[in-house]
DNA sequence: ACCTTATCGGAAAACGTTTACTGTGTCAAG
DNA sequence: CTTGACACAGTAAACGTTTTCCGATAAGGT
């Protein structure tokens, strides 16, 4: 590897200038001079030692992402958006992927210390403990994360009430009145967030809701398809189905179908998240789709501020998804083009 | 930050002992020394600084990944592979996805070279050219890909011509002669290695091909779906459907449904990826899963091995999947509990 | 002519490690 | 006893940067 000294001796300068050239520090060097070693440099093909810089100035160009579970979904489309923003400004991610029940998941923070990473992000499922959050003495960082139950002014999260009331207003706008709902796991914050906004959203339309109408779930397709067998049991069918994430939207759908009803013909369904389920199901299921990447790049966004101000004073930010009409709900779609139309239309 | 010196000064020694004592070497050093050193590290919460050490020793225990796209549903997975393996050797990964359009790929390599990575790992939908393979200087790296159309030592791809023998052994078990196929895009070279193999299989079996069984698709669900319609109006019908991947193959099960048949009383229909598609469809589709988290530990075990031994040399593996049986074949069932029966059986 | 200021460049210290080299002291073989 | 070998510990150089401090030259104001 060529060094800075090559560099220097080739272009018949001190180390140092050719220092100040390369790292370009704002000291002031001469046109000739700096123009001479820029060409030298390139010639040489001269690439800083990282390590050696980053002993020195305690920064590396690093940053640090610490996941939860990088086989979810989300996780790798959130690294993504985090990426698109950090690689532009010469920063490189090391991500770490450490599952909840690991031990070692101080260690993980105190490893990246070592490699004195300059920010860290946070793309977790459960909000990150403090004792973690403490080490990171006064660095910068960013929590990006789907089901927190604790705030925190360094989120980035969707906006669970604002996400789940669209989707039940859509409903209300094609003239649903009788909206039954399926909720997601009690544990998760998320779940109470999206029923209440479904409450509140039927409430201000001036629309009950009957106790039948509501089923306790547990995420998957499998507790989707049990609720929503409960749910066309109950003495007043509802005419559609608010679910409260894809998996269970696809369980009701099949009990629906199962039941010898159509759908959307006969009972509506929703569901949340824009999982390939409700692209591929058929009917293929409106949603709603997070805003992943973006949320990704906001935190990196932020990130930067943070690193350029040292300013560690941000505020939670709450970032709205966006409703995907599909065939589920009998709307007429939206701009996507849909698997099952699309082979019908190309194939005639 | 708590660096050697002060571990030296409190456990009353010089800093090369405690260097020793810290980064493993097998220099000698006494029990009682060794033992009261690891104490006061560990007390201190003594993590050594990662740029001294690499600028010291030209290692950084970092490894380059480079993807060539993130998104799509394999890269992650193999990821993972890596870096479970990787994280468990202290070593950490430098990722990072640069989409086959950019100009800026050679860039990527002489990036993390400056980060002076210990190695590359290479995750790609096509081979890696030969210009950035030269600017790794002898470092270790290893190819893994899934649609390779050059042969490179360095690579772990999976065994198609195995692969897709397997899906057509398996309808000719189930007593299936006329079996037809739908081929992927006719760019790739895993698109005609499947397709020989299913001519291979189908011929060492002794049984013949017509030409309107073989349709030209291009992996995604309409073209599976055009394809099937094409193959259903040749002369004579097939009893079953082998499609080069899960989307082609649920595109084919649209178009036999709509068609008026069943599938798989009429028609069986045999996919390949195991796509998400493939496990949620109705009925669910038996196909063949790539083993990736797999191939991403034997490209890591593949490095690791590299770096110990500075052993350059390394034979091309070829790496099996795995057969899933599901409902699209009639075949009685494997392992897999299968979303839609799950839910009947658990709704009783 | 002299002083002040700005502009530019160099010398050298420092960052935290690892490691080659240089002792010590101990112990066994001669 | 001497000699050599061995086990252990310390000294100091080196890795490639950045940056502080200082000096030199030139330009401008009196």
């Amino acid at each position: 590897m060529v060094t800075i000294k090559e560099v220097a001796h080739i272009a018949g300068v001190s180390i140092a200038t050719v220092s100040r050239v390369l790292s370009n520090s704002d000291y002031p060097v001469s046109q000739r001079t700096r123009a001479n070693i820029l060409k030298v440099a390139g010639e040489v093909g001269y690439s800083p030692n990282r390590a050696a810089r980053s002993l020195r100035t305690e920064r590396s160009s690093l940053i640090g992402v610490i996941l939860d579970n990088f086989s979810s979904l989300w996780a790798p489309v959130i690294v993504r958006g985090i990426q698109d923003v950090l690689h532009k400004k010469g920063y490189l991610t090391l991500v770490v992927n450490i599952p909840w029940e690991e031990h070692s998941r101080a260690d993980v923070v105190k490893d990246l210390m070592g490699h004195s990473v300059d920010a860290f992000v946070f793309v977790e499922t459960w909000h990150p403990v403090r004792e973690r959050l403490d080490m990171l003495n006064n660095k910068p960082y960013v929590i990006v994360h789907r089901l927190f139950h604790e705030s925190d002014p360094h989120s980035i999260i969707p906006d669970e009430t604002y996400n789940s009331s669209l989707v039940v207003k859509h409903l209300l706008e094609l003239g649903h009145e009788k909206v039954a709902y399926i909720a997601g796991d009690a544990n998760y914050f998320s779940s109470s967030q999206r029923l209440d906004a479904y409450l509140d959203t039927m409430h201000a339309a001036g629309f009950g809701v009957r106790d039948g109408w509501i089923a306790q779930g547990e995420w998957c397709i499998p507790s989707g398809y049990q609720c929503a067998q409960r749910i066309l049991a109950s003495d007043e069918m509802p005419s559609a189905i608010v679910a409260a994430n894809d998996e269970l939207a696809y369980g009701a759908l099949l009990a629906v179908l199962d039941a010898g009803l159509k759908v959307p013909d006969d009972i509506a369904i929703v569901g949340y998240d824009n999982n390939d389920i409700s692209r591929i199901s058929n009917p293929t299921i409106t949603t709603v789709s997070l805003p992943l990447f973006l949320m990704g790049q906001i935190a990196a966004e932020n990130l930067l501020c943070q690193l350029q101000t040292s300013d560690r004073d941000y505020a939670e930010q709450l970032i709205p998804g966006e409703l995907i009409v599909r065939q589920s709900c009998g709307a007429p779609e939206g701009v996507e083009v849909y698997a099952r139309d699309f082979q019908r239309a190309t194939a005639e």
